[in-house]
Order: C-alpha cells, then structure tokens, then sequence
DNA sequence: TAAAAATATTGATCTATATCAATTAATTAT
DNA sequence: ATAATTAATTGATATAGATCAATATTTTTA
C-alpha cells in the first residue's frame, strides 16, 4: 500500500506516526467509536469483530498480524468504528490519521487505487464468511475455521493458538459447548489432534470435504 | 458520483455508454462471469444475491433501484463477479467500462473518494446483515425484512412486490415455509396485512421490537 | 502453594426450524 | 376457457444445535 507514496508522503508519515504497544486482551479500538486513525499492526496479532448492539453475542470477522492495516468502513462515511479490535498477544499498532489519508487519496492516485483494491479484497471474504456461516451447518462451519487459521493465519497445519473456545465459537457463530463437541468429534475420527491450544490437522483433505458437503 | 466528474468525462461517458433492457427475471450478469463493466441502474429493480456454489441456496443482499450503481468487490482485485444481478421487473441498466472508472480515478482525486465511500456503505450494511442472519432466530430476521422493504426500497409502509416467498425466505435466509408461516403470525396478530404480493405495516413500532429482540 | 477465578468439558433436555409430503391457489400456455 | 405449470399454503415429523446444569481442568491471584 504504502509502496505508491512518494518519499516525502513516507517521511511524513514517518515523522508523525504513533506507535502504541498493547498487551493480550487489551481494546485497540470498539465499535462505535470515533474513527480517526488508520492502524497498521507492526507485530503481534488482533482480533477482530463484529458486536452485536441488542445482545451479547458477536462475530469474530478475522484476524490481523504484520504488516495488516485496518481502515473500517467507517472511512469516507460516518466516521465511526463498526468493529472491535482486540489484540490477542502481546502487539504493536501504528496509528496514521485518516485526514493524511485523504490528502494522500487527492494527491496520489495510485493510492487510492490500493485502498480501494484493499478493501474490495476483504469484500471477498465478507461474502464468503456470510455463506459460510447462514447456509452450512456446524460440522462445516468449525472446518471452515480450521481451515482458516491453518492456511491464512498461521500457515501451517500445527499451531498453538492463543484463542479461547468461545473465540473460535464466535469465529463460527455457534456456542462454545458446540464447539467443543465438534473438535472432539474432529479428534476421535482422526482428522485433527486438540489439545488445549495446540491443534495439528492431521486430514486436510477431509476437512475441505467437511468444509464443501456443509 | 458522477458529479465529482468533468464536462469532458461526462461526455465521455455519456458517448460511451451502452444501455441495455431487461425483461424480468432476466440475468444481468452472474457470479464467475468477467467483471468489465460497472453499471448503472437507470429505470427498474435488480436483485442482488450471493452464490453458494456448494449448494442450491442463496442469500439474496439487496435490491437496487435508479440510481444505484454496481461496481463489486472484484474490480480492482480478480476482475470477476462476486454476485448474481437478476431483473426484477422490466429494468434500463447503463454499462461503463471498467477501464474507464481506473482513469477517472487516476485523474480525479474526488472521484476515487466518491467510490469509495459508497463501497465502504455497502460494507456497513453487509455487517449489519451479517449480525441479523447469524444471530437473530426467524421472527426478527423476517421483520428486519419487512422494515428493509418498506423503509429502503418502497419507501411506503404499503407496497406491493414481485418477490416471490421464495424470496423473501432468501434475503432472511430460512426456507419459503418459514418465511409462510411468520407472514401468517404477524398478520393474526395484526402487525402486518398480506395478500399475495399486497403488504402493509400496520404496526411499525411492533416490528422493530421484534427486530431488536431477534 | 493454596485458594479463587476462569475456562473447558460432558451430559441431559428442549425447541426452533428444516424437511418432507400433500393440497390449494395462482399464473401461464394451449 | 381449459389444461398445465408454477407458486403458495398447511400439516406432520425429524433433528441439529441451543440451553441448562454439573463437574473438571486450567490459569490466575493471594
């Protein structure tokens, strides 16, 4: 993205960027919030999601690790969050105002274009999630989140994870108990190893089938 | 949106564009297919929904009307559609291409600003549908329905469709017998009035509880 | 290290909603 | 107008997954 600002853009940038360090658990920003800064994460990782106003429940959308940038749609419209940002570990965000944003949208078109190709490509995953999680039942939807931590997020069939039940609930809109359930289904019929936050998948193959069958 | 354009580029458009008409029920252009064009809905509804390639079902996302505009999430990214547009009723559609739109946001600073910002809309609404279907149970996903009708689209508490049941079931995500038998519901308890395609909101207040509470 | 708190697990039960099947009503075609 | 399709409705049934409750484990705090 930022591989299209001319040096100086870069350097002021540079000089006026802010960085905050957070601890596990801590709120980046919520939802509802005063959108001011674009943020990009420098390290560690954040969660992302979705509350629901009328109850407790939310959607953990994605989650984020260096070099992410997030820039809600909240930019340009009513200048407000419409996500919660958590970070899960230890993490540093860079924080850019979304004023500088907007003179680097008029004076640099091929900024523009990035931003924009950026969020289309997250529209892309929106729209698969939303099929994912209205049209499949439980046993697809946990695939789909295994799946997704092991190719996108952690890149690798082993991982230890720092995320509770109840998050990769959230990340598969279904309860905890039902989770759980699953994994230890997952577990007995060979396809995956779970134990506390380690995970290996063990039948990848099948659990892309889990994920098509729904 | 094209306001934010010159003279010169609005007559570039205006000698370039290509404007077709549908019948209903007619395809404008479907998922998979090369995203060229973006378009323009002049005259008529279009349906907007999602495909799930696994299965027969859909989501419908939203119905447009003069003077929506359709650029989805694959320009700038896979140049491929990511949704199915169908007419609903006889609709006029103007295409611009696609290449046209990545000068203009070259040359016009307000221009890529202006997409954005109805992009970054759109987005807000997905997360806001993306809460009520996975987290609502039928009743305040099917008011949430009406109150989109009614208030987004006919902009009338009284309104006659062509959405078939089936429809209806499809932007609430549940089966068409479902979605019977709360029209059914409502209609005893004298929330809503609905005969075949006839519908009225005769208790808005009512309505909106529901959706609340899910 | 012990106590407290939080998280995970397991089991039993309940219910919302899908599914299936049959009937009726409304369109469309002949 | 009548037949043939297609869509809407109703009823009966099945079931996936939520909810509730109890226990066990892990983590945090004192």
């Amino acid at each position: 993205m930022f591989c299209y600002l001319s040096d100086d853009q870069l350097h002021e940038i540079n000089d006026n960027r802010r960085e905050v360090r957070y601890k596990a658990g801590e709120t980046i920003f919520k939802t509802g919030g005063p959108l001011t800064h674009m943020i990009c994460i420098t390290s560690g990782m954040v969660k992302i999601y979705l509350e629901d106003e009328n109850s407790e429940k939310r959607i953990i959308l994605s989650i984020l690790k260096p070099v992410d940038l997030v820039l809600g749609p909240g930019f340009l419209t009513d200048n407000s969050h419409h996500f919660t940002a958590v970070a899960m570990e230890e993490t540093v965000a860079c924080f850019i105002k979304v004023s500088r944003h907007e003179e680097f949208m008029k004076s640099n078109p091929e900024y523009s274009t990035a931003i924009l190709r950026h969020v289309n490509s997250k529209v892309i995953l929106q729209f698969q999630k939303m099929l994912s999680l209205t049209h499949k039942q439980t046993h697809g939807k946990m695939a789909d989140c295994l799946l997704y931590l092991a190719n996108s997020i952690y890149e690798n069939d082993v991982f230890d994870t720092v995320l509770s039940r109840q998050d990769l609930a959230d990340i598969s809109a279904m309860t905890k108990e039902t989770t759980i359930r699953i994994l230890k289904e997952f577990s007995e019929e060979g396809i995956i190893i779970c134990n506390n936050n380690h995970f290996e998948i063990l039948d990848k193959e099948k659990l892309e089938k889990i994920s098509i069958s729904g």
